[in-house]
Parts: structure tokens; C-alpha cells; sequence
DNA sequence: TGCTTGACCGACG
DNA sequence: ACGTCGGCCAAGC
């Protein structure tokens, strides 16, 4: 395994962590996995992520609370529609992230 | 080898 | 609420 892949591995068990009706952003999730500001981490991590796997990716969005797929894909809508299955509100496009960012105990893994 | 491009972000004006 | 800038770093050309 190359040294990227098992950054991926890091950045998609964070992923997994998203509880459903939250959401989490990219930076938010980098760091979480040890990867301070390395946002772009996150998203090419998520671009990669293997056919098949099981991961919550539509809750992953960015920090101006809206989905970062291109507007009116077709990604782009089913990330929306899934948020919305989930009970979020969006306005505009847009997710309140006071109310329904993730926050999870430990801010940052001090471990490795 | 160098330059551009990304499912990004925070600070600043 | 914008637009710009610098930080960040792998990929593709």
C-alpha cells in the first residue's frame, strides 16, 4: 500500500464516523484525521473512493455549508436529496452548519 | 522539469 | 455577502 492510500483509509474511517442527520466539512475532517489544513486531502480522498464501499460521502460538504459537486450535476442533486432524506434543511442551497455540523468528542487524534 | 488544476479553507478588504 | 490571496499537495500534461 502507497503512503496516500493509507491516507485515504484514515480520511474515510473519519467519514464513517458522521452520524446520519449531521454533516461534517472538509477541513473539518482532514483535521480530524490528522491532516491539518489539507481540506483538498479530504476531497481527493472521496474521489477515490473505491466502487462498492459503504460511506456516508453526501454528508461530507464544504465550509460555506454547500455541497462542493458541480451545481446541477446529477451527484450534486442526489447529495442534496440525501441530506434532505436525512431530516437536514437546506436553504438556498445552503446547510446551517451551527446546527448541523458533526461534533465529535476528541477534536484531533493525538495518536497515530 | 514546470505549470495548471482541483468535490478546499481562513483571513482580509 | 462577495472577490482575492496564499497555503496545501497530488495528478496530469
Amino acid at each position: 500500500m502507497g503512503k496516500l492510500q493509507e491516507d485515504f483509509e484514515k480520511i474515510w474511517a473519519v467519514i464513517r464516523r458522521v452520524p446520519l442527520g449531521r454533516v461534517a466539512t472538509y477541513g473539518q475532517v482532514a483535521a480530524e484525521a490528522g491532516f491539518v489544513k489539507r481540506p483538498r486531502l479530504t476531497a481527493q480522498a472521496l474521489a477515490h473512493v473505491p466502487p462498492g464501499m459503504e460511506i456516508p460521502w453526501h454528508r461530507i460538504i464544504n465550509a460555506q455549508g454547500k455541497s462542493s459537486m458541480p451545481e446541477g450535476s446529477r451527484g450534486n442533486r442526489e447529495q442534496l436529496k440525501r441530506l434532505k432524506n436525512e431530516g437536514i434543511k437546506i436553504v438556498k442551497g445552503k446547510i446551517d452548519l451551527e446546527v448541523y455540523r458533526w461534533r465529535p468528542r476528541s477534536l484531533a487524534p493525538l495518536l497515530d
